[in-house]
DNA sequence: GTCTATAATGAGATAGAC
DNA sequence: GTCTATCTCATTATAGAC
């Protein structure tokens, strides 16, 4: 991998993947703080500290760097989902509750970990899972670990629709999303409250699922 | 209400009203197409059919047409929810199911009856709980509903914590949500339903809800 | 690779004619 | 009330110096 070459073909330097990393991990915060349409590239830039045109430079065209990103995080997740997948089918058969929290678990705990990063990219599937126009970006790099997820739950209910199915997922997402990114309004609405609740949530999204599962067919 | 002093003060005329309304609703679809910030004022005018300075002078800035028209629309959707509310309380002793039957169905069945605007009102909120920018909108127009649901739901379960009643409330919202605006996500995900499922979401959001109140406390 | 400067576009807001 | 025209500003993208 580390070919002495640099004098035939560039090599990135290291100045170059941490100015590279900079960026895109600015791009992150403010891509999910503004939306597409309100980031601009020059919060980027002065986030991350460099000047204008490098964005361009590191990141190409503005729909480029978002869908950079996006992919880039996805990625890691569904890595990190379907390894907690295969563990616990490794230990013991697969249920309902089991699927869920391999699904929920890993980013909710990222998320809830500290990393600003992973807040801001619940925000952005948030965003891209609200817009029609990210309907593509949402199905290369969501969908292939949604559909392995929906055929694991589908295999324990064989009597339920694929719809059903389908929805369960969506649904389940969503009060993920929710939990991480509305947690100010679960806040707001009841002061007080501890506002950590990862069991909570997967309950909340296990018996939901459950319940319109084995209601189906 | 019919004064005839036109000649003292402005009595908005039929046009004017008429104008007024179709830049409204204008807004409302391309603010919930595009988000805030994507929207633009030129668009609105165009779709609308009037000239770009008539929106500023019927809707005000930018922000106070943002304002205008989802403050419009919740406060129209609370009184539904909240008339709902009462029905079910006058007829029968409420349970968990019809509380949050009171409070999906009204929208859902307003977005799915061919409405587009209901649809759009959908994203507007979905845009609205996600960018913080927003607090003190969804406060105004969302949360005094939210809060009496809440404590519909609450008086049910007296061993539950607030923060629980309220999660599950934010949990509901967002499969609300997901339910009429992600529809195309359930449909890319399982290819051929029906795609319909009211009661399949109100079944999901109760069992959720009442999973998590009674494992509480 | 990095930075400066600029081009080209489109935005929101507004003044004033009709 | 309506419409035209324009002001001012911010945006993305890019060309070229170092």
């Amino acid at each position: 991998m580390f070919v002495l070459e640099k004098q035939r073909q560039r090599a990135p330097s290291a100045r170059s993947l941490q100015t590279r990393a900079r960026i895109l991990d600015a791009a992150e915060l403010v891509f999910a703080e503004r939306g597409f349409e309100g980031a601009s590239i020059r919060d980027i830039a002065h986030l991350a500290g460099v000047q204008v045109g490098l964005v361009a430079h590191h990141g190409g065209s503005k729909e480029e760097l978002f869908h950079l990103i996006v992919a880039r995080r996805a990625g890691e997740l569904s890595r990190l989902r379907i390894n907690a997948l295969e563990a616990a089918r490794a230990s013991a058969p697969l249920d309902l509750a089991t699927i869920l929290d391999c699904f929920i678990r890993p980013y909710v705990e990222l998320a809830q970990g500290g990393d600003s990063h992973w807040v801001a990219y619940g925000r952005l599937v948030a965003h891209v899972s609200a817009d029609p126009r990210w309907r593509d970006l949402a199905a290369e790099c969501f969908d292939r670990t949604a559909q392995r997820f929906i055929a694991e739950i589908a295999a324990l209910f064989p009597g339920a629709g694929p719809g059903t199915v389908a929805a369960g997922q969506v649904y389940a997402v969503s009060a993920m999303l929710a939990h991480v990114h509305s947690a100010w309004r679960i806040g707001a609405l009841s002061p007080g409250s501890d506002a950590v609740g990862l069991d909570r949530l997967i309950a909340f999204c296990t018996a939901g699922v459950y319940a319109i599962l084995t209601s189906d067919g």
